[in-house]
DNA sequence: GCGAGATATTTTCCAAGTAAATTAGATGTT
DNA sequence: AACATCTAATTTACTTGGAAAATATCTCGC
């Protein structure tokens, strides 16, 4: 059984067998197999009435415990600052999110979960990491710690490297 | 040396140490390599002028070495009608893609690389695939090949699966 | 040959993201 | 204290993408 990225890669072996087309091999899969997983995640989330971005945020407040300030939720969710004053403007209105604006410093605002979005984000977590698993479910328990592993071990030579050759 | 994502697993272990994080694990360093690969590209895209979407676009039509038409292009691309609709557009302005409209059913249009389209993908994807060999570098190769090979199950597994669960 | 539907593409309208400008407040230097 | 400079957050202007409607054309059954 052959994968959409196999198939990718015979047809170019077929017009450019010139080239090495292993980085496509590894890196067009992840970028499939990424997608395909946010498209199933979005659906899920789609139910509850929640965008992905939205529930990032939701899913940093909870895990960090307590408060965070817009410019450090947007560090979190890897988004910009602006994208995280709209998201957070939205769930504010909705009631999951509450602002409070800092003492000694006027222009910081802590971001907090209310007790809603607590509940909120508790009830999503399990259900996306339950989809989650029967997305996976396909590997045994050992080949997908080894694959995380070695995801692992990717992203960190990712991060170093990308200081170097881009951001 | 630990990545985001095992920071970020950390941090829900301790607020929900009652939840089973593996697949966070796999598929939050899945994103995440994805999205970080997809910035290095899209700078070297950007350099040369072309967005990735655009890159896709000429990309597709290089390597089935012949025609296309919108709606195989949206297949091939992962893209929406409309998205390739406004692609290609710019793309026939910059002279980089040519369209013909097909004899016997005039609905459909047939979409091709003009000359300086394939000039332009023949010189781009080497330093495309240049810069990911690069990126995977911290790989030795056949970790690389198991890894590819790992994604690739996967990604049957999600092909299939996702049939069934969603689209 | 003529509707009734099916199909290919494009258009319209709207949601969401970014970069750059803006606002507002803090900090440091003289 | 006054000025320039830095920083946090937001706003603005613009771009891109998608869903659904619109358009144009084909096909089938009569």
């Amino acid at each position: 059984m052959e994968d959409v990225v196999a198939g990718v890669v015979r047809q170019w072996q077929g017009v450019r067998p010139d080239l090495d087309l292993g980085p496509m091999a590894v890196i067009g899969r992840l970028n499939r197999c990424s997608a395909l997983l946010r498209q199933a995640s979005d659906a899920l989330l789609g139910e509850e009435g929640l965008t992905r971005p939205e529930f990032d945020v939701l899913a940093a407040l909870r895990r960090v415990g307590g408060e965070l300030t817009p410019s450090r939720l947007a560090r979190e969710t890897f988004a910009s600052g602006a994208a995280v004053t709209k998201r957070v403007r939205v769930l504010e209105r909705e009631g999951l999110v509450a602002r409070r604006v800092d003492g000694r410093d006027r222009r910081v605002v802590h971001l907090s979960l209310t007790e809603r979005g607590r509940e909120l984000i508790d009830r999503l977590l399990p259900e996306q990491l339950a989809l989650e698993a029967a997305l996976l479910a396909g590997l045994d328990p050992e080949r997908r710690d080894r694959l995380a592993a070695a995801l692992g071990e990717l992203l960190v030579t990712l991060e170093g490297r990308l200081g170097g050759l881009v951001g």
